[in-house]
This record gives C-alpha cells, sequence and structure tokens, in this order.
DNA sequence: ATGGTGGACAATCCA
C-alpha cells in the first residue's frame, strides 16, 4: 500500500500536477491539505473521470483536505468530533479494510504570541484526545499522514537557531506534537530518510531556497507499530517542488506491505 | 536588511 501526502495551496489551481503524479506512481492514498475550496466547487470530477475516488471538506479561500483514494473507503470521516464543524477543513479520517489513514492540516499558529498558537496547541491536544478514543496503537494499523506544521528536531530545519521562536518550531510546539506522537506513532519518514537536509516544504518567499534546500521537514508521515513495521521505504519527490507551478510543498510517500 | 512570492478573492488575509 502506497500512502501519500501534498500540501497543494488551492486543489483548482494544482489539478494538474495532482493528477499527474497519481498518474505516474498509483497510490493507494493521496491525501490533499489546503484545498483552498468549498464543497459545491470541489473538482470531483476530474478525479473520478481520471479514475479515483475522492472525499473532501473545505472551505472557502482557507484550509481543505481531501482523501484521493484507488478504491472506495468503507468509512470516510472529517473533523476531530468535539465542536460545531471548525476542524473538519483540517482532518479527514479513512478506512481501507484494517488500515486507518488520517490526514491533517495542522493550523500554523502565525506567531507565538497570537491567539492562534494557542489554538494550535489546543488543536494538537485534542488531536491525541481524538486517538486515544478511537484506536489502540498496540493493535489498531493507523497511518496518519499530512502537513504537521511542526518541524520536531534540528535536524527538521535549514537554520534550526534562528527559528527557535517559530510557530513550527519552539519548544512548546514540539511538546505539543511529540504528546501526540508518544500516543504511539513511530516516525516513518525517519525510519527511511537520514536527519540531514532532507526536506518536504521550501517557502516560496526565499530566493532560489529550493537550490539552497533552504527547507523545512513540516509534512509527516507516522504510524502505528502494526503498520509501521510494514513500512519498506519513504520518498520525497523534490523534483516535483522544481517543476513549473509548484506548491510551496512537494509530495511525501511512503509504503506499506499492507 | 524583517524583505521576498503565491493563492483566493476582491482589500487584505494567510502561509
Amino acid at each position: 500500500m502506497l500512502v501519500a501526502t501534498y500540501n497543494c495551496n488551492s486543489v483548482r489551481a494544482r489539478l494538474e500536477t495532482i493528477l499527474a503524479w497519481l498518474g505516474r506512481h498509483k497510490p493507494d492514498v493521496l491525501a490533499l491539505q489546503e484545498t483552498k475550496v468549498t464543497d459545491d466547487l470541489f473538482p470531483a470530477e476530474a478525479f473520478r473521470g481520471a479514475g479515483w475516488r475522492v472525499a473532501f471538506r473545505g472551505q472557502k479561500a482557507y484550509n481543505g483536505v481531501a482523501m484521493v483514494t484507488r478504491a472506495e473507503p468503507e468509512e470516510a470521516t472529517f473533523g476531530l468530533g468535539d465542536d460545531d464543524g471548525e476542524s473538519g477543513p483540517r482532518l479527514a479520517l479513512v478506512r481501507l479494510g484494517d488500515v486507518h489513514v488520517l490526514n491533517t492540516y495542522v493550523p500554523q499558529g502565525q506567531a507565538v504570541e497570537a491567539e492562534a498558537f494557542q489554538f494550535k496547541l489546543r488543536w494538537l491536544a485534542r488531536l491525541r484526545e481524538f486517538l486515544a478514543a478511537r484506536f489502540d496503537p498496540a493493535a489498531d494499523k493507523v497511518i496518519w499522514v499530512g502537513d504537521v506544521n511542526v518541524a520536531p528536531t534540528p535536524a527538521d530545519v535549514y537554520d534550526s537557531k534562528q527559528f527557535q521562536n517559530h510557530v513550527c518550531h519552539c519548544p512548546q510546539v514540539i511538546e505539543a506534537f511529540q504528546a501526540v506522537v508518544d500516543w504511539g506513532f513511530v516516525d516513518v519518514f525517519r525510519k527511511h530518510i537520514p536527519a540531514e537536509k532532507n526536506y518536504t516544504f521550501w517557502d516560496f518567499r526565499l530566493p532560489r531556497g529550493v537550490q539552497r534546500n533552504l527547507g523545512w521537514r513540516i509534512d509527516a508521515v507516522l504510524a502505528t507499530p502494526p503498520a509501521a513495521g510494514t513500512s519498506i521505504e519513504c520518498f520525497v519527490d523534490v523534483e516535483a517542488r522544481k517543476a513549473s507551478k509548484p506548491s510551496d510543498h512537494t509530495f511525501v510517500a511512503a509504503r506499506f506491505e499492507l
């Protein structure tokens, strides 16, 4: 089973890029974040016409998640389930047989002194509760992918010192993220890819940022031990970030013997 | 030196 993730920064603007990647890699699941479109305007027919199933939950201009799958999921749900739909466009969960694939777009947080940062910390705490209420990490096969907006170690950002107070790298956010991981996840990305200058995101605003590799690892692939134990590879499609009309993130994928 | 670009969507907001 091949599971992939991509923060597309508008599914409509990146539709051809996404369809080309699907055709090339034929994943079982592609998790998308920042689709930036309401459900009535989501380009579902473009995916279905190319032979894919797609489930999505979005809103106008911001956020939005989608799950593109080869087979129809037995279940597809959205949101953390503890609100009035606020978290829907940030979390998708599908079940394919006994495998659960979770897709999150964790709030970015804006600045450490902003209310949005407290919302981010609470959101991560709520995610741990969401998992604990539904799964047993020792028994259930759960694969968690997505834009987690956290670079959890100094090796996960090109200049760790410069970003000590950044919402994606400061000690408070790393602690909040680690609490979710400690619920029961193995870092499948790190199992296969060395902790040196291997990133998934390069800021649009830095001149030649990709060529200079001024990146961050803020897109994640994690899994509970019963699923992580079967992973055989993980890769970042850096070439896709260099193509015309890229997102600032790129595709990350992992293969499991599931 | 606190910039830069990209997307949505219509003046800025978010990243």
